[in-house]
DNA sequence: AACTCGGGGTT
DNA sequence: AACCCAGAGTT
């Protein structure tokens, strides 16, 4: 690498070492050498004793690799052991109910990766005799397996020189190059670029650990970085405008009733107050799943149904209510509006949008009952019509309901329902009141 | 290239 | 409240 100069104005002086090509892919292979000698001691003094680092088990690495799309470590790190425990294999996990893999995930989000690392190793074992294959272009055939999951696999587990380009990656590039917005395929020829060819596991790891730890999307610690000399937004001054943040549309709000129903619970009457059921664990409360795919394709839910204004919220729980019992091969007409009791709204935001939960309870009595028809006699299995795939719905008690897979409003919605033991304080074990106020 | 798809920690 | 996280699939 020869000493190259810049002219500023008249007067000429040499550049710092070393030359500040700001492209990777235009990095002398000196340079590209030097930075990984750097990055690989950086990464070797500095990585964190995680999980998923104690083994190179590609089952462990992929497992890992897919609960770390888009999710933290420290949020990952509990359910990477509990998983390992649980579904220990490939064979292991192929073999498994979906609603029990979808459960393990429960908590973790975007539960598309828990149907498709599902399916994923049932198409090990068809395809490649249970072994994960180590060709990133294999790899890539997977479901839930892109670009980058391909690349960490085949690189940690394996050894193959292939780039991973995650979040951090895309930041460090970026700030490498000074480049406000590289394009994915610009990335992926850098990223190939630096790989080394010897160490690709320990190279791509180690621009990871970079991103999270060092060069931060905010208040990036230039001082501490190993590779600050290879950075031309360091150089710039440009690091904390690097990458140029995307443009996010405003965030729809959507409210929601929700059905909580109830099947005989005890009730007692309390002259001159609020009306009061008893609610115990053994008590049923009626859940669906929701289809295979779009929005928590696969999660149970207790029934709900989109509203525009609060007002509407008690009648369309009343409709639907009744729609659900016909469902259900019961007497709607038990279902009168003294029966609904307002329960205090939940609020909770996914990314793209935030929900208003309005949940109702709704405590079914005998007048619902037809006869020679026993409770709960319609569980499980899902109903095919005509191809079009209909909502499963099934009474659970609170034992049952631990099982079952639920989003985390969810999941909150039902905890309250059985946890007024704690705030009711004055209920004997197994018994609960819950008291409301008519809407 | 622009959306959708969760949930939670950081700032 | 905005941002973003060891991204993938769909349109």
């Amino acid at each position: 690498m020869g000493v190259r100069f810049r002219y500023l104005g008249a007067v000429r002086r040499p550049e710092p070492h070393p030359v500040p090509e700001r492209a990777p892919s235009e990095w002398s292979a000196a340079r590209v050498r030097a930075f990984r000698r750097s990055l690989l001691r950086f990464f070797e003094a500095r990585k964190r004793d995680l999980p998923w680092r104690r083994t190179r088990d590609p089952y462990a690495v992929l497992v890992s690799e897919v609960m770390l799309q888009q999710t933290r470590v420290e949020t990952v790190i509990p359910y990477f052991r509990d998983w390992m425990v649980r579904f220990p294999t490939p064979q292991a996990l192929a073999e498994a109910e979906s609603d029990e893999v979808l459960r393990a995930w429960e908590g973790m989000g975007y539960y598309a990766r828990a149907r498709n690392l599902h399916q994923a190793v049932q198409e090990v074992a068809a395809r490649y005799g249970g072994t994960i294959p180590d060709d990133p272009e294999e790899l890539e055939t997977l479901p839930g397996v892109g670009a980058y999951t391909a690349g960490a696999v085949a690189s940690i587990a394996f050894g193959v020189a292939a780039p991973a380009v995650d979040g951090n990656v895309r930041r460090v590039l970026s700030r490498l190059a000074d480049d406000p917005g590289p394009s994915v395929g610009q990335l992926r020829l850098w990223a190939a670029r630096l790989v080394d060819p010897s160490e690709p596991g320990a190279f791509n790891q180690g621009l990871m650990e970079l991103g999270s730890l060092i060069c931060t999307p905010r208040a990036p610690d230039c001082e501490g970085c190993p590779v600050a000399r290879f950075c031309a937004s360091r150089e710039a001054g440009t690091q904390e405008e690097r990458p140029r943040p995307r443009e996010r549309r405003p965030v729809p709000t959507v409210w929601e009733a929700v059905a909580i129903l109830l099947d005989r619970p005890t009730r007692r009457r309390t002259p001159g107050t609020a009306r009061q059921w008893r609610v115990d664990g053994l008590t049923s409360v009626l859940v669906r799943k929701r289809l295979g795919r779009g929005l928590l394709a696969g999660m149970w839910e207790l029934p709900g149904r989109e509203v525009s204004s609060k007002g509407r919220a008690s009648a369309e729980v009343v409709d639907l209510a009744k729609e659900l019992l016909v469902r259900l091969g019961r007497n709607p007409g038990g279902v009168i509006s003294e029966d609904v009791t307002a329960l205090p709204p939940l609020d909770h935001a996914f990314s793209h949008r935030r929900m208003r939960y309005l949940p109702f309870l709704l405590c079914l009595g005998r007048s619902t009952e037809r006869e020679g028809r026993p409770l709960g006699a319609v569980k499980g299995g899902a109903v095919k019509d005509g191809g079009q795939e209909l909502v499963e719905l099934r009474w659970v008690g609170q034992e049952e309901a631990q099982d079952l897979p639920l989003p985390v409003a969810q999941r909150k919605l039902l905890d309250q329902l059985w946890d007024q033991r704690a705030a009711e304080g004055s209920a004997q074990m197994g018994q609960i009141a819950i008291s409301g106020s008519r809407p």
